[in-house]
Order: structure tokens, then C-alpha cells, then sequence
DNA sequence: GGTCGGGGCGCG
DNA sequence: AAAGCGCGCCCCGACC
């Protein structure tokens, strides 16, 4: 059963219900508590919400200690719809064009409202920025079913409407998780990172801006170590500005195309050792030294913002604290709870896989049947397992240089299924078509500029230009990859909330607002002693679980992997292996 | 004083 | 022969 909602004025709300088709079934009914109310279906078999966006209202009712179990969320719903209809060429549908516009503005109410109530520390002050620009509620709700009825439509209109109504509703899933992991937040021990800073840094500056002891030394190292330092003619160089050191290198007869890790190691120069350290020290510093620490982590737990869909094949992208680029090093410093752990599970190889599921490839999926995927392919490579992993990375990415073609001619031999998958995708891309992962979310077709570059150079008559060939082949590479990208993040997105569904089978359901334990926000039914889901990265999840129930969860996450197997790939001979481990601290979890 | 693109590097 | 896919964030340096 599906259900409209839009928020009114203060805790109001606007609720309709709807039919399968979307159309409304019976009047509109205005409740004073929204939260109330959804709390009371939620707790009698549910519905599933449909809003404008996840963001702003579910950011409420998770405050106010009510989780749903389900939703359809307009705005990812479009951006996938509306993504699909524009690079199959379809018309845009000029009637709709008020109605979303009437969504857009709510969620951009939705959105000061959000960045008003962080601002403000107090929880449970109403908040009511935004209000004078939020549009009149009853025209909101209008729009909503116009424009959701308008997405079933839609959904059911594609080449598979199964897969991609899939898509729809675990991308939806997909943003109550990322709001539920936002609040609940990634356990984070300050001492602990403080220590690592220390240990490898020195102190902690006094000063801000200033560079610890270490940094100081190192980079003072590098200067002496020119010899246009050493005659006194210049101001020490900045190790950090790329185009002093290679001023300062070609002083002394060196000259480099860059300065990356990968060109500085090969050179022979006084200044390198210095320089290689202080860079790796440098970049822990900026991006995830003291700073870092004071900024993100509040109340031992760092609380990133996800963006759900934020990356064009559908994986997701953080805003703040770049959750996503933690360096291994500091998983040190995720440390479980006492008397917690935390719940580790990692897809193995989880691409190479996809690509064999999405391919057919009956000896790919043979291979893929076991634990080590590559360790299966060796054979094909003379036994050699490094030859197998750099001929699928190869594969996948696009790459042929050195070592790889002869792989890639291996695999296109043993593997001509697998092959021919990605080349037609590279194809489609080169020729300026769009492809799409098994789900269907599409890739963005080519810019205006890139077909005014190709159409060019496929005239005869015209100058070649260079640039033109570069741009086809780089898209095929984008093609190549999306395809195994995109179709690896609609597993992990199921697997996700698939895993969300699991863990709320073991955990109590919604409670009232006397049964709170304090007046503090609580996810999803957890309180103190429920699993919760504290990070998502790509292919790997973390659930934060008390101790005693970590099997339960691990048991839970297998099935979530089955789960998701299942319902994005159908009957499959490709296994999709989670490596699971229970640990105190991330860092263990191998 | 700000913005913005590039270089570089962390993660998958 | 040149070159692999996707992000976010830091610093620098050019620019307004």
C-alpha cells in the first residue's frame, strides 16, 4: 500500500492514500502530528511513504524515534527515470514540468530547513526556516501523486520493468539507510587517531596552519637538498607546490613530466627520500590530521553525509569528511563499543564476478563459483595469479598497456563471453550510444561537445583531429567500465537493503515516545542495545552490533549477499562470496 | 578578499 | 604507442 505524504505547517501533515495505479484512493486527510501518524501505520503493517525526497522528512521522524521500512523517493526516482527517457531520446513530457518544479521547491524547503536545524544544536526546537518558502502544502501533495503516478508509468514502460522498479525502490531503501547511518554514525576512538598523528607527525602544532615537527624537518630536508638552495637564490622550496619542485629539479638537470609518487621513485636525487615521506605524512596531515578530528567527530562517532546515486553509476559519493577516502592506516581508530563489535563484510572480487554474471560466461562462472576468483583464472595465465587479476583490471578498465594486451588476448580466448560483454560496451560508447548496468540505470550520453569533436573527425573531407579519436576511445573506456561498475553498485545497493530488511527481523519494532530512553535522538528502534548499520563503502558494510548478537548480524549479512544474487541476477552460476569478520577494531578486519 | 582548475593522492 | 574506471579533498597559483 502506498501512501503520499507532504509535511503542512508546524508538525502537520498531509497523507493520501493510493491505488496500484497511483491515483488517489479517497480524500486527503490532514493530521496534526505527521510523526505520530506515520508512527501508528508503521506499527500496523506499514506503508510504503511516498515524498518528495527522503531527506528532509525522514530526517524528522528519525528525531523523533520512528523509522519506516519502506519508501518511494520522487527525487531518486526521476534522476533515474529521467536519466533513462533523456538518453534513449525520448520526449520530455512538458505537462509535468509545474509539478516537479512545485517538488523541487519543496525539497529546497526541505533542504534550509535541514541546514537551519544543524546550525541550531538544540534537537527539539521547532524549526520553522524555510517555512515562508515551502509551497502551499495541498498543491505539494497534488503534484507528488501527479508526478509519482507519472513515474509508475514509466517504470513500467522499460525494457525490463522488474529490474529497473527494483532499482527504483532499493535506491529509495538506499536513502533511509544513508539517513539511519548519517544519525547512528561511524564509531571513531579520538584518542587513537590522536595517537597515530602523534607517533608519526610529532605533537600537535600549537598553532594551527603551522607544520608539525616532522613535516617541518622533512621539508627543510628537501630544500637543502637543491642546489639552488644551497647558493642561497631562492626561498626554500615549498615541497607542497608541484611547480617549485620541478623548477628546483630541473635546476639540477632533472626534468620530469610530473611530480606522482610513481615518477619521483625512479628518480636519483638527494631531495626524493625527503620528499616521498613528507609527501605521505603531508596528505595525512591536511586531509585527515587534527583538524580533521575536531571537524567530523563528535561524541565518538563520525557522521558522515552519504549521497545516495551521487556517482554517475549509481555507487555513492560522501559530501564532508571524505568518508569515503578514510586511509587505511586510521582504521585503527574505528573501535567498536565495550561490549560491542563491529560486523565487517566485504564482497570478494565482487566485480570481476558481476562481469561474469552479466556476461554468461559458463567457464568465467565456473571460475567464479569458488572462493578466490583469481586464484581459479590463474591457470589460464600459467598459473600466475597477478597475470589473471591485471587481465581482468585490464578488462574492465580499459587498460592495454604493457604486460596487459597479451593478457587480454589470453582472456579473450579462454573467456570469449566475458570479452565480447565489455567490447561491446566500449563500442556502444565510442559511437556515442549510452549502455546500462543489469538494473538499468543509464550512463549519461555524450556531451555536446564530444559529438561535435567526432562528428568531425568522421567526416572524410576533414582535418583528423587527434583530439577526436582520443575522446571516442576514452568514452568507450568510461562504457567499458560502467557497465561493471554500475551493475556491481545495483548488487551492493540491494545487498545493502537487503541487509537493512534483515537486521530490522532482529530488531524491536518501532516503540511509542514514552518507550524513548532519553531525549536524544534514537535510529531506527535501536536505543543502546540494537545492530545499526554505520558505514557503506562501495562493496563492503559495517553493522556496529552488540556482541552478543555479531553472528546474528553475520548470519544476517550472508543472507543479504544470497539475497542480492538473487534478485539482480536471477539464476546464476556466479558466487558472490562476503567476507565476514567479527572485530573490535576495523583495522582487524584483515 | 573570493573563486576555480590543475596536480596530486586517498578510497573502491 | 599511449593508456587504463569512478569519486572527494587538499594545496597551489592564476584570476577576478
Amino acid at each position: 500500500m502506498r501512501v503520499a505524504v507532504v509535511p503542512g505547517p508546524r508538525q502537520s501533515g498531509l497523507l493520501c492514500w493510493l491505488r496500484e495505479d497511483g491515483s488517489p484512493d479517497g480524500d486527503v486527510v490532514k493530521v496534526p502530528d505527521l510523526v505520530a501518524a506515520i508512527r501508528d501505520h508503521e506499527q500496523n503493517g506499514g506503508a510504503r511513504w511516498v515524498w518528495p525526497s527522503s531527506a528532509g522528512p525522514y530526517q524528522r521522524l528519525l528525531r523523533g524515534g520512528v523509522c519506516v521500512a519502506r519508501c518511494h523517493d520522487v527525487a531518486l526516482a526521476d534522476a533515474l527515470i529521467l536519466g533513462r527517457d533523456a538518453a534513449l531520446g525520448a520526449a520530455p513530457d512538458e505537462q509535468d514540468d509545474a509539478a516537479r518544479a512545485l517538488l523541487r521547491a519543496c525539497r529546497a524547503a526541505d533542504a534550509a530547513e535541514a541546514a537551519s536545524r544543524a546550525d541550531q544544536q538544540a534537537l527539539f526546537d521547532p524549526v520553522e526556516a524555510g517555512a515562508a518558502d515551502r509551497p502551499d502544502p495541498r498543491r505539494t501533495l497534488d503534484a507528488l501523486i501527479e508526478v509519482h503516478a507519472d513515474q509508475l508509468r514509466r517504470i513500467a514502460a522499460d525494457e525490463h520493468p522488474d529490474r529497473f522498479g527494483l532499482l527504483v525502490t532499493a535506491e529509495s531503501a538506499g536513502a533511509l539507510v544513508a539517513a539511519e547511518m548519517n544519525l547512528a554514525g561511524l564509531p571513531w576512538r579520538p584518542d587513537v587517531h590522536d595517537g597515530l598523528l602523534t607517533d608519526m607527525l610529532g605533537p600537535r602544532p600549537a598553532v594551527p596552519g603551522q607544520r608539525p615537527a616532522r613535516l617541518a624537518d622533512l621539508a627543510a630536508q628537501v630544500a637543502a637538498a637543491f642546489r639552488s638552495h644551497t647558493r642561497g637564490r631562492h626561498e626554500p622550496v615549498n615541497p607542497d607546490s608541484p611547480a617549485q619542485l620541478l623548477h628546483a629539479l630541473a635546476a639540477d638537470g632533472i626534468r620530469l613530466p610530473s611530480t606522482r609518487l610513481a615518477v619521483l621513485r625512479d628518480v636519483d636525487h638527494p631531495a626524493i627520500p625527503p620528499l616521498l615521506e613528507y609527501k605521505e605524512l603531508a596528505r595525512l596531515h591536511s586531509a585527515f590530521g587534527w583538524s580533521w578530528l575536531d571537524m567530523w567527530v563528535r561524541n565518538g562517532r563520525f557522521s558522515p553525509e552519504y549521497v545516495v546515486g551521487g556517482v554517475v553509476s549509481g555507487r555513492w559519493a560522501s559530501r564532508g569528511g571524505g568518508a569515503l577516502q578514510i586511509p587505511r592506516l586510521l582504521r585503527q581508530a574505528v573501535v567498536a563499543d565495550p561490549g560491542w563489535a563491529l560486523v565487517v563484510a566485504d564482497a570478494a572480487q565482487l566485480e570481476p564476478r558481476v562481469l561474469a554474471a552479466l556476461a554468461g560466461d559458463r567457464a568465467f562462472a565456473a571460475a567464479a563459483a569458488a572462493g578466490d576468483l583469481y586464484a581459479e583464472l590463474a591457470a589460464a595465465f600459467g598459473g600466475d595469479r597477478a597475470k589473471a587479476k591485471v587481465a581482468m583490471l585490464s578488462a574492465m578498465y580499459g587498460g592495454a598497456g604493457g604486460e596487459a594486451g597479451q593478457l587480454l588476448a589470453v582472456l579473450r580466448q579462454r573467456f570469449p563471453a566475458a570479452d565480447g560483454y565489455v567490447e561491446a560496451a566500449a563500442r556502444a560508447g565510442q559511437e556515442g550510444r549510452v549502455v546500462r548496468s543489469v538494473l538499468g540505470r543509464t550512463c549519461p550520453p555524450p556531451s555536446a561537445n564530444w559529438r561535435a569533436l567526432t562528428e568531425e573527425a568522421a567526416d572524410p573531407d576533414a582535418e583528423r583531429d587527434p583530439r577526436a579519436g582520443q575522446a571516442a576511445r576514452a568514452r568507450g573506456r568510461f562504457t567499458r567500465n560502467f557497465v561493471v561498475q554500475a551493475s556491481a553498485a545495483d548488487w551492493a545497493l540491494v545487498m545493502l537493503v537487503s541487509l537493512r530488511a534483515e537486521l530490522a527481523k532482529i530488531t524491536r519494532p518501532n516503540r511509542t515516545q514514552d518507550e524513548l530512553p532519553s531525549a536524544g535522538p534514537d535510529s531506527c528502534g535501536a536505543g543502546r542495545d540494537q545492530p545499526e548499520l554505520v558505514f557503506f563503502q562501495h562493496d563492503e558494510v559495517i553493522v556496529h552490533s552488540p556482541r552478543h548478537k555479531a553472528d546474528v548480524v553475520a548470519a544476517a549479512a550472508a543472507r543479504a549477499a544470497s539475497a542480492a544474487s538473487r534478485l539482480v541476477f536471477g539464476p546464476t552460476g556466479v558466487a558472490f562470496p562476503l567476507n565476514t569478520a567479527v572485530v573490535d577494531c576495523y583495522a582487524d578486519a584483515k
